[in-house]
DNA sequence: ACCCTAGTGATTACAATGTAAACTTGTCAA
DNA sequence: TTGACAAGTTTACATTGTAATCACTAGGGT
């Protein structure tokens, strides 16, 4: 339960915090209550210190959210730069979705913006865009690869992590949802609804399928760089 | 300038709000001044009212948002189903993509979950999903691809729409970025960045790359569906 | 041993924001 | 005329980020 200087109040010499915990504290804070939870206060009840404790260590909610981010991001496998660059890239990409879902809270804040000022993010960027590199792409390939693969992991963490209904509740929900709708006018998001109800949300699979889809499509271009 | 209720006042026969005058102004408000300035007591003085008046046409700072991205929503042009689902599909999305660039805080709305809650969203899925059955596509192909390209256009909306900087500043803080950077050790970075210098920051043209990968690959999956 | 200083945390206070509750007023039907 | 309802206003409060200031503690130099 985070360790937090509450059992030892004040007695004895009390564990200062320091940026580093701080840190921690707040993804797992995050992870367990939610981005919106998280308040400075919060926190601070969280680490056994009073919220405005924090600013000792943080600039302000800001840097605290950077920092967080760039924790997260250190979590990740980088792919290694080589011949292998579709295996890599693959398996970087699946690492990456599966440490954005163990954070759900992170998409949002990488994708709006702030995000990217620690040293995670360039390591991540060069490592990818290495690989492509070495995979034999041009830099302009690189470049397209790079965003076109980017978007789309972080897209596909978004998406799973915003959507308001958990596994449990898909098959009620999508019930209620077919019977209050005017069902004749949108029979093709039935269907889909439909479909979703037996194979639930978006799963890993799903991400697969679209990640191999622009894996294969780049080794294509690579390829036959001038046809098509 | 949003036709606010302040030139008359009081005198004679005001106008009354209505949810939609509201609506309206609040996609006006966030337009001009970004999201994070959108509070009750702005808009209410934009529209030359107290804040608290918006909650007679509106239930809650929640609600006012799914009014504005579902207003957005509906300046879409949809794909009409046919036989030329790949061009529909293409038109469709840079619509989409055009719509979202117009109203630069409406991406992070969408895909924070909240939004589908109005009438446009459930008739831009019909739509393109039917595009994609009556183009020919399997139930479980047209799942795939529809949430491909979903991630895919929303994905760059985003990414375009939250990066901090504009086309002007972007040769001075890459110079910048590259002057304070670790250069060796993050060779393909400075490449990428050197690259973006050229051609600024990601636009239609890099968009439509990725799009046409996957529609290009979609189609060929739709003709040949048992080979790879 | 004594004080000084730096660093860590606590207190207090304030501004911005969303929103509940009560009040006012103008309009229109009976 | 009246009485009720709808639109807008006023007050008030809880939550949150954070600035400013104070208190305590440990360690180092004398």
């Amino acid at each position: 339960m985070m360790v937090p200087n509450s059992p030892n109040p004040d007695q004895q010499t009390r564990i200062p915090l320091s940026r580093e915990r701080v840190l921690l504290g707040a993804v797992e804070f995050a992870d367990a209550h939610g981005l919106a939870s998280l308040t400075m206060r919060g926190l601070g009840e969280a680490l056994g210190v009073e919220g405005m404790a924090l600013y000792k260590h943080v600039t302000n909610k800001g840097d605290l959210l950077e920092g967080m981010v760039d924790l997260v991001l250190s979590e990740m496998e980088l792919p290694s730069p080589g011949q292998e660059w579709k295996a890599e890239l693959r398996q970087g990409a699946i690492s990456i979705l599966r440490t954005l879902l163990r954070h759900p809270w992170a998409p949002q804040l990488i994708v709006s913006g702030g995000a990217g000022s620690g040293p995670a993010t360039p390591r991540q960027m060069n490592a990818i865009l290495g690989t492509l590199r070495e995979g034999g792409f041009s830099v302009e390939m690189t470049h397209h690869a790079y965003h076109v693969l980017d978007v789309y992991v972080k897209g596909v963490a978004l998406a799973s992590v915003s959507f308001p209904f958990e596994k449990e509740d898909m098959a009620g929900m999508a019930e209620a949802f077919l019977k209050e709708f005017p069902i004749a006018e949108y029979p093709h998001l039935v269907e889909h609804i439909r479909y979703h109800l037996d194979t639930g949300v978006l799963g890993e699979g799903d991400f697969e399928f679209g990640l191999d889809l622009l894996l294969d499509s780049l080794e294509r271009l690579l390829d036959q760089p001038t046809i098509g």
